[in-house]
RNA sequence: GCCGAAGUGGCGGAACUGGUAGACGCGCCGGACUCAAAAUCCGGUUCCCUCCGGGGAGUGUGGGUUCGAUUCCCACCUUCGGCACCA
């Protein structure tokens, strides 16, 4: 026997996959039959940064990886992709660091990860491999653009929009965190510039549905999330007039039923209505005002606001209330003027006492509306929907709906992205690049440094073009596209990565997705996942594919943390697969990283862990050889082993396709290495081996591949998976839990086949039993079959 | 403030449908093998008490339901996550 040397079995191994092409799965045929059981594993593509995976993708891929394994010789069908999210700010900060261009770095490191990926031993589909930055890819993410131009979804306007002066682009209100730049931490600051959006808001109520195929689950938490964050609110839209001008202003609110408590009315600093009609004094205030962010409004102890000079009539009464500018009120959300109701809302409270104006109550503490007039009495939310159809029917008001949500603004103003293939011509303004110009290639240019205009606009002569439809002088649009949008639609392309004429066909997209199970990080539970949700439900209204969301099932692994927090690249906690690939192998590396706890929770990373894990890996080893020096039974086997062999398959199994638990199959492999190899001489000891190697091929494919040999048989990566022998699971005897007063006293073996009555006569004759009734009257007795019997007594 | 998740040995965690709390691993303690070490193997390891037979307590806290609660219900505490001047 060998001494266990996975550096020697490993890459052996991955040699002998890679010349069977062993995980390469092709697409059907058009018209082909459909096939109930295929799987499309997938995992969040990786960034390839220069410092190679993280624990937390050995994690996440691994997961996929026992996924892939077990659906696959189970009978299914998997596809299982891999790619990279190729553009975006690191490399071409490092290109600035480095002097060389982005797309060496960029593909330096994705060799880097490669190699990491396929030392791993994960069963990738390699022939699928795509990256974000290549122009056979990027040409897609173009054509995808002008797609969503077209029906109305991507447009341009001018807007105060989040920008990072670290990084000198803009950012997605998403990808902010506390005010500050999620990648690089920066305070993010507000500026007015014309950019590109998507219009998510379109989607905002489809967005709160799931339309998932059936079997389809999202994590409530997620759900829940993203709700929050979609943030819709039923309420009515009121039109107050400002008689002297001869205005209408709506205002939104989710309280139509306090609207005889309104005692003033106030508009947002940037409200039209302030430039146009306000006083002086007024003005100076909202320019001020205006210009801060909301987080720093909010951050504010004291309400301050200007009275505007004008007054607004209420409806429903006909009461002039005097309008108010005031930063409180955010223009971005609702109608960006709101009517004050000072008795039932904290802000307008607040903001009342502190200028002294009145204050109305409306609502009694029964909770019926005062002072309302013909309404007094009703309860509130019958109050409300009576005030709402009272002012529809005098055609000042209507039931409606606001969200918190904003479209994605997705320019940018760096290089390494993708170009958007528009052209800005001076008589036809904004103009598609079309179709079959495309891609528009990235340019080179001679500096990437942030000046907080693109970088593309360096290069003259790519920047002047003629005009698609006048053919006068035109410039290109100089901006790039955010990476979530290329990342957006990555999975679709992903079941059909060479197709040249299309970004794919949709038999195909429609065979393979929605993606059966999907692995990633919830931190993009507001962005990637909203966003691909986005992207597929618009796609699915253009027809380009048949179905409504992307992702049937979605499962979010927790973060693998060092010293107690999340792995950073600035607390300089990253850790990396290879020194323990190295020192334990692959295999080691792959079960260490799925036994350390629940997949869905944090944990955290011990390098002591992998010890323990090698060493059942080498009584793994050694059990086996054991076992094969013997000669096998000849007949069938029975027996304790064969029992837990057969548990063994059912536990595992289950743990894995229905819990999703990947670390309590790893425990049970380890009781029944450790039953085997306690007795190699047991003529079921061979069954129990194979059986073991069996089912630890998902986690540790190498030396289960391995093994499988020296137990005489051949290629276990495409053998079934093994299924649990009902019969073997029924015990014929079982241990009997006898309790007094609900306390455990004594415990026997007895014969399975007992009747409640034999049991309980079983159980009286314990002298531990007996000491605990002494004597007293049994009240009560409870059996649980199979299990227990419990006296009640006293 | 609103919404959500979670609290179990020294540590990571198990206990899936209300039925033996602490599987499995780490760490630690003791032993075998060895000149020695590594590796390996065996035994022990929730806490307290013990006449070594056992006994008592115990899953964040306090109640409740139940023959029986880590599991269900109520209240609270703590931690983490999302939203938040969102009308």
């Amino acid at each position: 026997m060998d001494r266990y040397d996975p550096n020697t079995i490993e890459p052996k191994w991955q040699r002998v996959w890679e010349d069977a092409d062993a995980f390469h799965v092709p697409n059907p045929e058009p018209g082909a039959p459909a096939d109930d059981r295929h799987w499309y594993q997938l995992e969040m593509l990786p960034y390839p940064s220069g410092n190679g995976m993280h624990m937390g993708h050995v994690l996440n891929y691994t997961m996929g990886d026992v996924i892939t394994h077990v659906r696959r010789r189970s009978g299914w069908t998997v596809v299982r992709p891999m790619g990279w999210d190729a553009f975006g700010l690191p490399a071409e900060n490092a290109a600035i660091r480095e002097g060389r261009h982005p797309r060496e770095i960029t593909e330096r490191n994705i060799a880097t990860i490669r190699t990491q990926m396929k030392r791993l031993g994960w069963a990738i589909d390699w022939d699928r491999e795509v990256s974000s930055h290549d122009p056979a890819y990027y040409r897609w993410t173009q054509w995808l653009f002008l797609k969503f131009f077209e029906h109305g979804l991507a447009y341009r306007k001018e807007a105060p929009i989040n920008w990072c002066p670290n990084d000198q682009t803009v950012i997605a209100n998403e990808y902010i965190v506390d005010g500050h730049c999620e990648r690089c931490g920066a305070l993010v600051e507000l500026r007015n510039m014309t950019q590109w959006f998507f219009k998510t808001t379109a989607f905002a109520d489809e967005l709160l549905e799931y339309e998932l195929p059936p079997g389809g689950e999202w994590p409530e938490r997620t759900k829940t999330i993203q709700r929050n964050w979609i943030g819709r609110s039923e309420g009515a839209e009121i039109l107050f007039r400002v008689d002297e001008l001869g205005l209408d202003m709506p205002v939104f609110t989710t309280r139509p039923d306090t609207l005889f408590g309104a005692t003033f009315f106030v508009v947002a600093p940037e409200h039209p209505f302030v430039d146009a009609h306000a006083s002086e004094e007024a003005q100076a205030y909202a320019l001020h005002a205006g210009a801060r962010r909301d987080e720093d409004r909010a951050a504010e102890t004291v309400k301050t606001g200007v009275f505007t000079g004008h007054s607004a009539t209420n409806p429903i009464n006909g009461e002039r209330l005097p309008i108010w500018v005031a930063d409180y009120v955010l223009m971005d959300y609702g109608t960006g003027a709101i009517m004050a109701v000072p008795a039932h809302d904290e802000r307008d409270g607040e903001f009342a006492a502190t200028f002294g104006l009145p204050v109305v109550d409306v609502i009694d503490e029964n909770g019926r509306l005062i002072n309302s007039e013909r309404f007094d009495g009703l309860p509130a939310e019958e109050g409300g929907r009576a005030i709402v159809a009272s002012l529809v029917e005098q055609g000042r008001g209507k039931s409606t709906v606001s969200y918190r949500l904003r479209d994605w603004s997705f320019s940018r103003q760096r290089y390494w992205g993708c170009p958007i293939p528009i052209v800005h011509c001076e008589s036809c303004g904004v103009v598609p690049v079309p179709e079959d110009e495309l891609p528009v290639l990235l340019p080179e240019i001679e500096d990437y440094q942030p000046k907080g205009k693109s970088p593309l606009a360096s290069n003259e002569e790519w920047m002047h073009v003629s005009c698609p439809r006048c053919g006068g002088a035109a410039l290109r649009d100089a901006d790039t596209m955010d990476t979530f949008v290329d990342s957006s639609w990555y999975f679709l392309r992903y079941v059909d990565p060479h197709n040249d004429q299309a970004p794919f066909d949709r038999y195909v997209v429609d065979y393979w997705l929605p993606v059966s199970q999907y692995i990633g990080g919830i931190d993009h539970a507001t962005g990637h996942l909203l966003y691909s949700r986005f992207f597929v439900k618009a796609m699915n209204d253009f027809e380009m594919l048949g179905f409504r969301e992307p992702f049937a099932r979605l499962f979010h692994q927790g973060w693998v943390q060092m010293g107690g927090t999340k792995m950073s690249k600035t607390k300089g906690n990253v850790m990396g697969p290879d020194e323990f690939v190295a020192e334990y192998g692959a295999d080691a590396t792959r079960l260490c990283i799925l036994f350390l706890g629940p997949a869905d929770q944090d944990m955290e990373w011990t390098d002591s862990g992998i010890e323990g894990i090698a060493r059942f890996l080498r009584r793994l080893w050694r059990a086996v050889h054991e076992v094969a020096e013997r000669a096998p039974a000849d007949g069938p086997v029975e027996g304790p082993l064969v029992r837990k062999a057969h548990e063994t398959i059912a536990k595992v199994s289950d743990d894995i396709v229905r819990r999703f638990q990947f670390h309590t199959p790893i425990s049970a492999l380890m009781e029944l290495v450790s039953a085997l190899s306690d007795d190699p001489d047991d003529p079921a000891a061979r069954f129990a081996a194979e059986t073991a190697v069996s089912l630890i091929q998902p986690y540790a494919p190498h030396i289960a591949e391995e093994l499988w040999q020296v137990l005489g048989h051949e290629r276990l990566w495409e053998q079934p998976w093994p299924v649990a022998d009902e019969s073997q699971l029924v015990q014929d005897r079982f241990e009997l839990v006898v309790q007094v007063n609900g306390k455990v006293r004594d415990r026997f073996e007895v014969e399975a086949d007992l009747s409640e009555d034999e049991l309980v006569a079983l159980a009286m004759t314990s002298p531990r039993v007996q000491a605990h009734i002494d004597g007293a009257q049994v009240r009560k007795t409870i059996v649980v079959p199979r299990k227990l019997v419990n006296f009640v007594v006293g």
